[in-house]
DNA sequence: TGACAGATGTACT
DNA sequence: GTACATCTGTCAG
């Protein structure tokens, strides 16, 4: 595996227990998948198109895009300018502005669920077209708060979701933790070891 | 638990 | 013009 990989999944492993923060709502960040931009077919920025040039962009910044004519994803954009790597945030713990969120998000979801997978992430923050390049470090409106404390137990396992390379083991969540989506493989992605 | 519908932007032909 | 997508909510069994 290149420097520049094993970089990247540590950059990963780095933002699980780190908190989102936008206004009064605040998600601890419980599973995170990397995404290794030109060396990955899975990731959108496999090829370079107006809507992965966010990846293209300096690091800390924010990539969102809008899947399934639904749901606004949220990633982090890592590495230098050009390596177009980034990391999903797949899932989280509202820890704060739970009220704000169910107003977002509507009442029928226990607060284990709140931001329990990507797209509901996105609707927790509000995240839209508005948000794409966005300084996540340096920002004001949408913040990533890196975790100042021990690092959790981490473990990995295939990535979720997606057709193309599914089966590397980029996906990150903290162990035991009730809010990692329960989300499965892709369903037309091809068997672990084919 | 599993299957599927849903809405629309993006990329490819 | 067409196919598909880093998904979620709902319903049937």
């Amino acid at each position: 595996m290149s420097e520049e990989i094993e970089d990247l999944l540590t950059y990963a492993k780095s933002l699980l227990d780190s908190t989102l923060v936008r206004g009064p709502v605040r998600i601890r960040i419980t599973e995170v998948e990397a995404y290794a931009g030109p060396l990955d077919p899975a990731s959108h920025a496999f090829k370079r198109t107006p809507r992965s040039e966010p990846m293209y962009g300096p690091p800390g910044h924010a990539y969102c895009y809008f899947t399934y004519g639904l749901h606004w994803c949220l990633n982090v954009v890592w590495g230098p300018p050009g390596t177009a790597a980034g990391v999903l945030l797949r899932a989280g713990e509202v820890v704060a502005g739970h009220q704000l969120v169910r107003e977002r998000r509507g009442t029928t979801l226990v607060e284990r669920d709140l931001a329990r997978g990507p797209g509901r992430i996105g609707n927790c923050l509000a995240i839209g077209p508005e948000d794409i390049g966005l300084d996540l470090v340096n920002g004001d409106d949408l913040t990533l708060v890196m975790r100042s404390g021990p690092e959790p137990v981490i473990v990995s396992g295939p990535r979720v979701g997606v057709l193309r390379a599914a089966d590397r083991p980029w996906r990150f969540w903290i162990e035991g933790d009730r809010t990692v989506s329960p989300y499965k493989r892709h369903s037309q992605a091809p068997a672990i070891g084919s």
